[in-house]
DNA sequence: TAAAAAAGTTAGTCATGACTAACAAAGCAA
DNA sequence: TTGCTTTGTTAGTCATGACTAACTTTTTTA
Protein backbone atom coordinates (compact mmCIF):
# COMPACT_ATOMS: atom_id res chain seq x y z
CA UNK A 1 0.00 0.00 0.00
CA UNK A 2 1.36 3.16 -0.63
CA UNK A 3 1.02 4.88 2.35
CA UNK A 4 0.80 8.15 3.66
CA UNK A 5 4.10 9.35 4.17
CA UNK A 6 5.18 10.09 0.20
CA UNK A 7 2.97 13.00 -0.36
CA UNK A 8 5.00 15.12 1.71
CA UNK A 9 8.74 15.08 1.01
CA UNK A 10 7.80 16.09 -2.80
CA UNK A 11 9.65 19.55 -3.83
CA UNK A 12 7.24 21.82 -6.11
CA UNK A 13 9.68 20.70 -9.37
CA UNK A 14 9.50 17.14 -8.38
CA UNK A 15 5.64 17.00 -8.04
CA UNK A 16 5.77 18.86 -11.20
CA UNK A 17 7.72 16.23 -13.51
CA UNK A 18 5.85 13.61 -12.17
CA UNK A 19 2.77 15.29 -12.99
CA UNK A 20 4.31 16.10 -16.59
CA UNK A 21 5.23 12.86 -16.81
CA UNK A 22 1.65 11.18 -16.26
CA UNK A 23 0.30 13.47 -18.83
CA UNK A 24 2.49 12.79 -21.55
CA UNK A 25 2.24 8.84 -20.66
CA UNK A 26 -1.21 8.41 -20.01
CA UNK A 27 -3.22 11.36 -21.06
CA UNK A 28 -1.63 11.68 -24.26
CA UNK A 29 -1.02 7.46 -24.37
CA UNK A 30 2.27 8.16 -25.87
CA UNK A 31 3.22 4.79 -26.68
CA UNK A 32 6.80 6.21 -25.66
CA UNK A 33 8.33 9.09 -24.04
CA UNK A 34 11.50 10.17 -24.06
CA UNK A 35 14.02 12.92 -22.08
CA UNK A 36 13.65 15.56 -24.60
CA UNK A 37 10.04 15.27 -25.13
CA UNK A 38 9.84 15.80 -21.64
CA UNK A 39 11.92 18.46 -21.45
CA UNK A 40 9.99 20.21 -24.31
CA UNK A 41 6.66 19.72 -22.41
CA UNK A 42 7.81 21.38 -19.12
CA UNK A 43 9.99 24.23 -20.94
CA UNK A 44 13.37 23.25 -19.74
CA UNK A 45 16.40 22.13 -21.18
CA UNK A 46 17.41 18.30 -21.64
CA UNK A 47 20.08 18.55 -19.11
CA UNK A 48 17.29 19.76 -16.53
CA UNK A 49 14.88 17.05 -17.20
CA UNK A 50 17.59 14.31 -17.36
CA UNK A 51 18.87 15.31 -13.86
CA UNK A 52 15.35 15.63 -12.22
CA UNK A 53 14.75 12.32 -13.91
CA UNK A 54 18.05 10.75 -12.15
CA UNK A 55 16.86 12.07 -8.73
CA UNK A 56 13.31 10.57 -9.18
CA UNK A 57 14.77 6.67 -10.19
CA UNK A 58 16.57 7.23 -6.71
CA UNK A 59 13.57 7.92 -5.04
CA UNK A 60 11.79 5.24 -6.76
CA UNK A 61 9.42 7.25 -8.71
CA UNK A 62 10.40 6.63 -11.87
CA UNK A 63 12.30 3.70 -13.87
CA UNK A 64 14.02 3.60 -17.22
CA UNK A 65 16.90 2.57 -18.53
CA UNK A 66 19.92 4.73 -20.14
CA UNK A 67 19.04 6.25 -23.30
CA UNK A 68 15.90 4.35 -22.65
CA UNK A 69 11.97 5.08 -22.75
CA UNK A 70 10.65 6.77 -19.06
CA UNK A 71 8.25 5.39 -17.44
CA UNK A 72 6.32 6.08 -13.76
CA UNK A 73 6.06 3.30 -11.12
CA UNK A 74 3.35 3.01 -8.72
CA UNK A 75 4.38 5.12 -6.41
CA UNK A 76 5.16 7.97 -8.71
CA UNK A 77 2.13 7.32 -10.54
CA UNK A 78 -0.29 7.98 -7.57
CA UNK A 79 1.69 10.95 -6.70
CA UNK A 80 0.70 12.65 -10.10
CA UNK A 81 -2.75 11.42 -10.04
CA UNK A 82 -2.79 13.07 -6.61
CA UNK A 83 -1.58 16.48 -8.13
CA UNK A 84 -4.23 16.05 -10.59
CA UNK A 85 -7.15 15.56 -8.28
CA UNK A 86 -5.85 18.43 -6.61
CA UNK A 87 -5.56 20.52 -9.53
CA UNK A 88 -9.15 19.76 -11.09
CA UNK A 89 -10.55 20.02 -7.70
CA UNK A 90 -9.33 23.67 -7.16
CA UNK A 91 -9.98 24.39 -10.82
CA UNK A 92 -13.87 23.34 -9.77
CA UNK A 93 -13.95 25.65 -6.41
CA UNK A 94 -12.32 29.03 -8.23
CA UNK A 95 -14.79 28.38 -11.07
CA UNK A 96 -17.96 27.31 -9.27
CA UNK A 97 -17.56 29.72 -6.00
CA UNK A 98 -15.34 32.33 -6.80
CA UNK A 99 -16.23 34.00 -10.37
CA UNK A 100 -13.30 32.56 -12.21
CA UNK A 101 -13.49 32.41 -15.65
CA UNK A 102 -12.37 28.85 -18.23
CA UNK A 103 -9.79 30.81 -18.86
CA UNK A 104 -8.27 32.09 -15.48
CA UNK A 105 -8.64 29.03 -13.31
CA UNK A 106 -5.66 27.09 -14.64
CA UNK A 107 -2.77 28.80 -13.97
CA UNK A 108 -4.27 29.40 -10.24
CA UNK A 109 -4.67 25.71 -10.29
CA UNK A 110 -1.02 25.02 -11.14
CA UNK A 111 -0.08 26.92 -7.79
CA UNK A 112 -2.63 25.53 -4.94
CA UNK A 113 -1.89 21.85 -6.07
CA UNK A 114 1.14 21.98 -4.41
CA UNK A 115 0.03 23.24 -1.06
CA UNK A 116 0.05 19.67 1.03
CA UNK A 117 -2.66 19.04 3.41
CA UNK A 118 -4.73 15.95 2.99
CA UNK A 119 -7.37 17.46 5.04
CA UNK A 120 -7.99 20.71 2.42
CA UNK A 121 -8.57 18.49 -0.50
CA UNK A 122 -10.83 16.11 1.39
CA UNK A 123 -12.65 18.82 2.33
CA UNK A 124 -12.70 21.12 -0.48
CA UNK A 125 -14.03 18.35 -2.41
CA UNK A 126 -16.76 17.57 0.67
CA UNK A 127 -17.71 21.26 0.54
CA UNK A 128 -18.67 21.34 -3.29
CA UNK A 129 -20.45 17.57 -2.92
CA UNK A 130 -17.80 15.50 -4.55
CA UNK A 131 -17.80 17.06 -7.94
CA UNK A 132 -17.45 14.99 -11.19
CA UNK A 133 -16.09 16.90 -13.96
CA UNK A 134 -13.66 19.87 -13.88
CA UNK A 135 -15.10 23.21 -16.01
CA UNK A 136 -12.87 21.84 -18.89
CA UNK A 137 -14.57 18.61 -18.74
CA UNK A 138 -12.25 16.40 -17.52
CA UNK A 139 -13.07 13.75 -14.75
CA UNK A 140 -11.56 14.36 -10.92
CA UNK A 141 -9.41 11.30 -9.64
CA UNK A 142 -11.18 10.53 -6.09
CA UNK A 143 -9.88 9.84 -2.73
CA UNK A 144 -8.97 6.64 -3.25
CA UNK A 145 -6.46 8.14 -6.44
CA UNK A 146 -9.05 6.34 -9.05
CA UNK A 147 -8.23 7.82 -12.15
CA UNK A 148 -10.54 7.59 -15.18
CA UNK A 149 -10.66 9.29 -18.57
CA UNK A 150 -13.69 10.24 -20.29
CA UNK A 151 -14.40 8.59 -23.67
CA UNK A 152 -13.19 11.27 -25.90
CA UNK A 153 -11.46 12.28 -29.49
CA UNK A 154 -10.58 15.17 -30.74
CA UNK A 155 -12.39 16.81 -32.94
CA UNK A 156 -10.01 17.02 -35.84
CA UNK A 157 -10.54 12.98 -36.10
CA UNK A 158 -13.77 13.95 -37.54
CA UNK A 159 -14.91 13.72 -40.78
CA UNK A 160 -17.99 15.59 -42.98
CA UNK A 161 -21.06 14.77 -41.43
CA UNK A 162 -20.15 13.94 -38.31
CA UNK A 163 -22.12 15.30 -35.47
CA UNK A 164 -20.85 15.10 -31.99
CA UNK A 165 -20.71 16.62 -28.50
CA UNK A 166 -18.22 18.66 -27.36
CA UNK A 167 -17.48 17.06 -23.38
CA UNK A 168 -13.93 18.70 -23.00
CA UNK A 169 -11.09 20.93 -23.95
CA UNK A 170 -7.63 21.34 -23.19
CA UNK A 171 -7.04 24.05 -20.53
CA UNK A 172 -3.18 24.72 -21.30
CA UNK A 173 -4.15 27.69 -23.32
CA UNK A 174 -5.52 30.82 -21.93
CA UNK A 175 -5.95 32.49 -25.64
CA UNK A 176 -7.80 29.19 -26.84
CA UNK A 177 -9.69 28.97 -23.96
CA UNK A 178 -10.99 33.05 -24.36
CA UNK A 179 -11.56 32.42 -28.43
CA UNK A 180 -13.48 28.69 -27.45
CA UNK A 181 -15.92 31.34 -25.38
CA UNK A 182 -15.62 33.78 -27.87
CA UNK A 183 -17.48 31.82 -30.90
CA UNK A 184 -19.79 30.68 -28.30
CA UNK A 185 -18.77 27.27 -27.83
CA UNK A 186 -18.93 25.53 -24.62
CA UNK A 187 -19.21 22.08 -22.92
CA UNK A 188 -22.19 19.82 -24.27
CA UNK A 189 -22.79 22.50 -27.67
CA UNK A 190 -23.37 19.85 -30.21
CA UNK A 191 -21.25 20.82 -33.24
CA UNK A 192 -21.96 19.35 -37.11
CA UNK A 193 -18.80 18.47 -39.36
CA UNK A 194 -19.93 20.50 -42.55
CA UNK A 195 -16.41 20.55 -44.36
CA UNK A 196 -12.73 19.49 -43.96
CA UNK A 197 -10.80 21.19 -45.97
CA UNK A 198 -8.05 19.25 -47.39
CA UNK A 199 -5.19 21.49 -48.27
CA UNK A 200 -4.65 22.94 -44.82
CA UNK A 201 -6.76 20.32 -42.55
CA UNK A 202 -9.41 23.51 -41.70
CA UNK A 203 -12.73 22.68 -40.85
CA UNK A 204 -16.18 24.00 -41.20
CA UNK A 205 -18.29 23.20 -38.36
CA UNK A 206 -21.62 24.28 -37.39
CA UNK A 207 -23.45 24.93 -33.53
CA UNK A 208 -26.25 26.51 -32.69
CA UNK A 209 -26.74 28.22 -35.62
CA UNK A 210 -23.16 29.41 -35.86
CA UNK A 211 -20.87 28.59 -38.59
CA UNK A 212 -17.22 28.99 -38.00
CA UNK A 213 -13.96 27.90 -39.33
CA UNK A 214 -11.53 26.50 -37.53
CA UNK A 215 -8.01 25.79 -37.60
CA UNK A 216 -6.75 21.96 -37.09
CA UNK A 217 -4.70 23.26 -34.24
CA UNK A 218 -7.80 24.73 -32.95
CA UNK A 219 -9.68 21.11 -33.47
CA UNK A 220 -6.50 19.15 -32.14
CA UNK A 221 -7.72 20.69 -28.74
CA UNK A 222 -11.03 20.41 -28.74
CA UNK A 223 -12.35 16.63 -27.37
CA UNK A 224 -15.69 15.58 -28.43
CA UNK A 225 -17.92 12.13 -28.60
CA UNK A 226 -19.43 11.07 -31.59
CA UNK A 227 -23.25 11.36 -31.21
CA UNK B 1 1.06 54.76 -5.44
CA UNK B 2 2.15 51.25 -5.03
CA UNK B 3 1.44 49.20 -8.02
CA UNK B 4 0.35 46.06 -8.76
CA UNK B 5 3.54 44.77 -10.18
CA UNK B 6 5.01 44.01 -7.10
CA UNK B 7 3.18 42.00 -5.47
CA UNK B 8 4.16 39.26 -7.65
CA UNK B 9 7.97 38.67 -8.31
CA UNK B 10 8.79 38.13 -4.95
CA UNK B 11 10.06 34.28 -3.54
CA UNK B 12 8.13 32.64 -0.80
CA UNK B 13 11.22 33.23 1.42
CA UNK B 14 11.38 36.87 0.56
CA UNK B 15 7.99 37.24 1.53
CA UNK B 16 8.18 35.20 4.65
CA UNK B 17 11.19 37.51 5.56
CA UNK B 18 8.92 40.57 5.20
CA UNK B 19 6.31 39.52 7.07
CA UNK B 20 8.30 38.15 10.21
CA UNK B 21 9.86 41.85 10.41
CA UNK B 22 6.59 43.29 9.94
CA UNK B 23 5.13 41.15 13.17
CA UNK B 24 8.33 42.01 14.98
CA UNK B 25 7.64 45.67 14.16
CA UNK B 26 4.00 46.43 14.86
CA UNK B 27 2.68 43.45 16.11
CA UNK B 28 4.87 42.98 18.73
CA UNK B 29 5.06 47.22 18.82
CA UNK B 30 9.03 46.45 19.57
CA UNK B 31 11.44 49.36 20.14
CA UNK B 32 14.02 48.10 18.05
CA UNK B 33 14.14 44.99 16.07
CA UNK B 34 17.71 43.36 15.25
CA UNK B 35 19.09 40.97 12.60
CA UNK B 36 19.55 38.28 15.33
CA UNK B 37 16.02 38.77 16.66
CA UNK B 38 14.85 38.14 13.13
CA UNK B 39 16.76 35.25 12.80
CA UNK B 40 15.58 33.64 16.06
CA UNK B 41 12.05 34.57 15.01
CA UNK B 42 11.79 32.45 12.16
CA UNK B 43 14.36 30.14 13.08
CA UNK B 44 17.57 30.51 10.87
CA UNK B 45 20.90 31.40 11.73
CA UNK B 46 21.99 35.04 11.51
CA UNK B 47 23.92 34.81 8.71
CA UNK B 48 20.92 33.61 6.35
CA UNK B 49 19.11 36.76 7.66
CA UNK B 50 21.60 39.20 7.56
CA UNK B 51 21.86 37.90 3.56
CA UNK B 52 18.15 38.43 2.97
CA UNK B 53 18.34 41.88 4.32
CA UNK B 54 20.77 42.37 2.10
CA UNK B 55 19.03 41.76 -0.80
CA UNK B 56 16.09 43.07 0.77
CA UNK B 57 17.50 46.49 1.15
CA UNK B 58 18.43 46.30 -2.62
CA UNK B 59 14.98 46.16 -3.54
CA UNK B 60 13.97 49.13 -1.11
CA UNK B 61 11.60 46.99 0.98
CA UNK B 62 13.98 47.27 4.05
CA UNK B 63 15.99 50.12 5.32
CA UNK B 64 18.89 50.22 7.84
CA UNK B 65 22.01 51.48 8.26
CA UNK B 66 25.46 48.41 9.21
CA UNK B 67 24.74 47.48 12.88
CA UNK B 68 21.18 49.47 13.22
CA UNK B 69 18.24 48.39 13.36
CA UNK B 70 15.58 46.98 10.72
CA UNK B 71 12.93 48.91 9.37
CA UNK B 72 10.35 48.20 6.71
CA UNK B 73 9.86 50.61 4.05
CA UNK B 74 6.11 51.43 3.13
CA UNK B 75 6.60 49.04 0.02
CA UNK B 76 8.01 46.48 2.11
CA UNK B 77 5.07 47.56 4.72
CA UNK B 78 2.16 46.61 2.01
CA UNK B 79 3.64 43.78 1.00
CA UNK B 80 3.42 42.31 4.32
CA UNK B 81 -0.03 43.84 5.17
CA UNK B 82 -1.27 41.68 1.88
CA UNK B 83 0.38 38.52 3.39
CA UNK B 84 -1.67 39.05 6.65
CA UNK B 85 -4.27 39.41 4.93
CA UNK B 86 -4.61 36.78 3.11
CA UNK B 87 -3.17 34.39 5.81
CA UNK B 88 -6.18 35.86 7.37
CA UNK B 89 -8.47 35.21 4.80
CA UNK B 90 -7.57 31.51 4.10
CA UNK B 91 -8.15 30.82 8.07
CA UNK B 92 -10.88 32.34 8.06
CA UNK B 93 -11.84 30.02 5.40
CA UNK B 94 -10.86 26.76 6.14
CA UNK B 95 -12.20 27.12 9.82
CA UNK B 96 -15.61 28.29 8.59
CA UNK B 97 -16.02 26.44 5.74
CA UNK B 98 -13.63 22.95 5.63
CA UNK B 99 -13.89 22.04 9.06
CA UNK B 100 -10.67 22.88 10.25
CA UNK B 101 -10.61 23.29 14.01
CA UNK B 102 -8.81 26.14 15.84
CA UNK B 103 -5.42 24.45 15.60
CA UNK B 104 -5.09 23.32 12.36
CA UNK B 105 -5.73 26.36 10.27
CA UNK B 106 -2.21 28.13 10.90
CA UNK B 107 -0.35 25.81 9.05
CA UNK B 108 -1.90 25.78 6.15
CA UNK B 109 -2.77 29.18 5.78
CA UNK B 110 0.93 29.60 6.52
CA UNK B 111 0.99 27.64 2.78
CA UNK B 112 -1.65 29.57 0.66
CA UNK B 113 -0.65 32.76 1.74
CA UNK B 114 1.85 32.83 -0.70
CA UNK B 115 -0.57 31.67 -3.88
CA UNK B 116 -0.16 34.83 -6.11
CA UNK B 117 -3.48 35.94 -7.76
CA UNK B 118 -4.91 39.30 -6.88
CA UNK B 119 -8.63 37.95 -7.94
CA UNK B 120 -8.31 34.67 -5.97
CA UNK B 121 -8.11 36.97 -2.72
CA UNK B 122 -10.43 39.12 -3.34
CA UNK B 123 -13.20 36.59 -4.57
CA UNK B 124 -12.21 34.51 -1.66
CA UNK B 125 -13.20 37.86 0.82
CA UNK B 126 -16.38 38.32 -1.24
CA UNK B 127 -17.21 34.91 -1.02
CA UNK B 128 -17.30 34.91 2.98
CA UNK B 129 -18.96 38.44 3.17
CA UNK B 130 -16.23 40.25 3.93
CA UNK B 131 -15.21 38.88 7.11
CA UNK B 132 -13.70 41.33 9.83
CA UNK B 133 -11.92 38.74 12.53
CA UNK B 134 -10.09 35.37 11.60
CA UNK B 135 -10.62 31.83 13.74
CA UNK B 136 -8.04 33.55 16.00
CA UNK B 137 -9.95 36.94 16.70
CA UNK B 138 -7.37 39.17 15.05
CA UNK B 139 -8.82 41.80 12.38
CA UNK B 140 -7.95 41.03 8.64
CA UNK B 141 -6.66 44.08 6.40
CA UNK B 142 -9.04 44.75 3.86
CA UNK B 143 -8.39 45.18 0.07
CA UNK B 144 -7.15 48.59 -0.04
CA UNK B 145 -4.57 47.33 2.67
CA UNK B 146 -5.71 49.00 5.49
CA UNK B 147 -4.21 47.59 8.95
CA UNK B 148 -5.98 47.83 12.45
CA UNK B 149 -5.22 46.27 15.55
CA UNK B 150 -7.66 45.29 17.66
CA UNK B 151 -7.40 47.17 21.20
CA UNK B 152 -5.71 44.42 23.72
CA UNK B 153 -3.61 43.57 26.02
CA UNK B 154 -2.31 40.13 28.16
CA UNK B 155 -4.05 37.60 30.48
CA UNK B 156 -0.89 37.96 32.15
CA UNK B 157 -0.65 42.04 32.78
CA UNK B 158 -3.88 42.04 34.88
CA UNK B 159 -4.33 42.12 38.35
CA UNK B 160 -6.35 40.08 40.95
CA UNK B 161 -9.79 40.94 40.84
CA UNK B 162 -10.07 41.99 37.07
CA UNK B 163 -12.60 40.66 35.04
CA UNK B 164 -12.03 40.98 31.29
CA UNK B 165 -12.90 38.98 27.81
CA UNK B 166 -11.10 37.01 25.62
CA UNK B 167 -10.52 39.07 22.59
CA UNK B 168 -7.70 37.08 20.86
CA UNK B 169 -5.19 34.09 20.74
CA UNK B 170 -1.62 33.87 19.60
CA UNK B 171 -2.27 31.46 16.70
CA UNK B 172 2.07 30.16 16.65
CA UNK B 173 1.25 27.07 18.68
CA UNK B 174 -0.74 23.86 18.15
CA UNK B 175 -0.08 22.87 21.47
CA UNK B 176 -1.45 25.96 23.14
CA UNK B 177 -4.57 26.34 20.93
CA UNK B 178 -5.24 22.35 21.47
CA UNK B 179 -5.41 23.30 25.45
CA UNK B 180 -7.14 26.47 25.07
CA UNK B 181 -9.60 24.79 24.11
CA UNK B 182 -9.20 21.94 26.31
CA UNK B 183 -10.14 23.48 28.96
CA UNK B 184 -13.01 25.35 27.78
CA UNK B 185 -11.71 28.86 26.29
CA UNK B 186 -12.96 30.14 23.50
CA UNK B 187 -13.33 34.21 21.87
CA UNK B 188 -15.51 35.78 23.97
CA UNK B 189 -15.36 34.12 27.09
CA UNK B 190 -15.19 36.01 30.16
CA UNK B 191 -12.52 35.56 32.28
CA UNK B 192 -11.98 36.75 36.49
CA UNK B 193 -8.65 36.73 37.59
CA UNK B 194 -9.00 34.97 41.20
CA UNK B 195 -5.57 35.23 42.71
CA UNK B 196 -1.80 36.10 40.63
CA UNK B 197 0.43 33.93 42.24
CA UNK B 198 3.92 35.98 42.99
CA UNK B 199 6.44 33.29 42.62
CA UNK B 200 5.97 31.90 39.37
CA UNK B 201 3.08 34.59 38.49
CA UNK B 202 0.69 31.74 37.82
CA UNK B 203 -2.45 32.88 37.71
CA UNK B 204 -6.20 31.09 38.94
CA UNK B 205 -8.76 32.26 36.87
CA UNK B 206 -12.44 31.29 36.35
CA UNK B 207 -15.24 31.31 33.43
CA UNK B 208 -18.19 29.85 32.92
CA UNK B 209 -18.05 28.11 36.25
CA UNK B 210 -14.45 26.76 35.93
CA UNK B 211 -11.59 27.50 37.71
CA UNK B 212 -8.50 26.68 36.29
CA UNK B 213 -4.70 27.63 36.77
CA UNK B 214 -2.81 28.77 34.47
CA UNK B 215 0.93 29.34 33.45
CA UNK B 216 2.72 32.73 32.84
CA UNK B 217 3.54 31.56 29.81
CA UNK B 218 -0.24 30.67 28.99
CA UNK B 219 -1.44 34.13 30.23
CA UNK B 220 0.91 35.78 27.71
CA UNK B 221 -0.48 33.98 24.88
CA UNK B 222 -4.25 34.91 25.71
CA UNK B 223 -5.32 38.44 24.65
CA UNK B 224 -8.06 40.01 26.23
CA UNK B 225 -9.93 43.80 26.76
CA UNK B 226 -10.79 44.75 30.50
CA UNK B 227 -14.79 45.17 30.59
C1' DT C 1 25.85 0.29 -44.17
C1' DA C 2 27.91 4.67 -43.47
C1' DA C 3 27.02 9.36 -42.63
C1' DA C 4 23.81 12.59 -40.66
C1' DA C 5 20.34 13.77 -37.51
C1' DA C 6 18.08 13.22 -33.30
C1' DA C 7 18.03 11.94 -28.65
C1' DG C 8 20.26 11.53 -24.40
C1' DT C 9 24.14 12.34 -21.18
C1' DT C 10 27.84 14.72 -18.78
C1' DA C 11 30.55 18.54 -17.14
C1' DG C 12 30.70 22.89 -15.57
C1' DT C 13 28.25 27.26 -14.22
C1' DC C 14 24.81 30.13 -11.95
C1' DA C 15 21.12 31.92 -8.53
C1' DT C 16 18.72 31.10 -4.35
C1' DG C 17 18.63 30.37 0.31
C1' DA C 18 20.22 27.63 3.76
C1' DC C 19 24.45 26.49 6.93
C1' DT C 20 29.13 26.97 10.08
C1' DA C 21 33.15 29.26 11.48
C1' DA C 22 35.67 33.23 12.08
C1' DC C 23 35.77 37.96 12.81
C1' DA C 24 34.25 42.94 13.85
C1' DA C 25 31.49 46.31 16.10
C1' DA C 26 28.47 47.84 19.90
C1' DG C 27 26.89 47.81 24.35
C1' DC C 28 27.58 46.93 29.33
C1' DA C 29 29.84 46.35 33.72
C1' DA C 30 33.37 46.39 36.71
C1' DT D 1 38.01 52.91 30.46
C1' DT D 2 38.91 48.50 29.68
C1' DG D 3 37.59 44.24 28.93
C1' DC D 4 33.47 40.79 28.21
C1' DT D 5 29.35 39.75 26.12
C1' DT D 6 26.05 40.33 22.74
C1' DT D 7 25.05 41.50 18.17
C1' DG D 8 26.06 41.77 13.50
C1' DT D 9 28.95 40.74 9.37
C1' DT D 10 31.80 38.17 6.19
C1' DA D 11 33.74 34.20 3.95
C1' DG D 12 33.22 29.83 2.44
C1' DT D 13 30.23 25.59 1.78
C1' DC D 14 26.16 22.96 0.46
C1' DA D 15 21.64 21.42 -1.90
C1' DT D 16 18.31 22.43 -5.34
C1' DG D 17 17.10 23.23 -9.83
C1' DA D 18 17.96 25.89 -13.60
C1' DC D 19 21.32 26.80 -17.71
C1' DT D 20 24.98 26.08 -21.96
C1' DA D 21 28.35 23.56 -24.34
C1' DA D 22 30.38 19.47 -25.51
C1' DC D 23 30.08 14.74 -26.03
C1' DT D 24 27.96 9.92 -26.81
C1' DT D 25 24.56 6.80 -28.19
C1' DT D 26 20.74 5.60 -30.98
C1' DT D 27 17.95 6.12 -34.91
C1' DT D 28 17.13 7.49 -39.49
C1' DT D 29 18.05 8.11 -44.18
C1' DA D 30 20.58 8.21 -48.29
MN1 LIG E 1 -5.84 22.80 -15.56
MN1 LIG F 1 2.28 22.89 -10.82
MN1 LIG G 1 -2.15 32.23 11.55
MN1 LIG H 1 4.54 31.64 4.94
Amino acid sequence: MTNKANLNNLTKSEEDYLKALFQLLIEDNSEKVGNNQLAEYLKVSPASTNNMIKKLKTKNYVVSEKYGKLELTDEGRAIAVRLIRKHRLWETFLYNYLNFSWDEVHEVAEQLEHIKSYKLIDELDRFMDFPEKDPHGELIPNAKGEYKVIPKITLSSLVEGDVCKLVAVNDGSVNFLRFVSEIGLALSSEIKVLEVREFDKSIRIQFNDTVETVTRKFADNVFVKVV
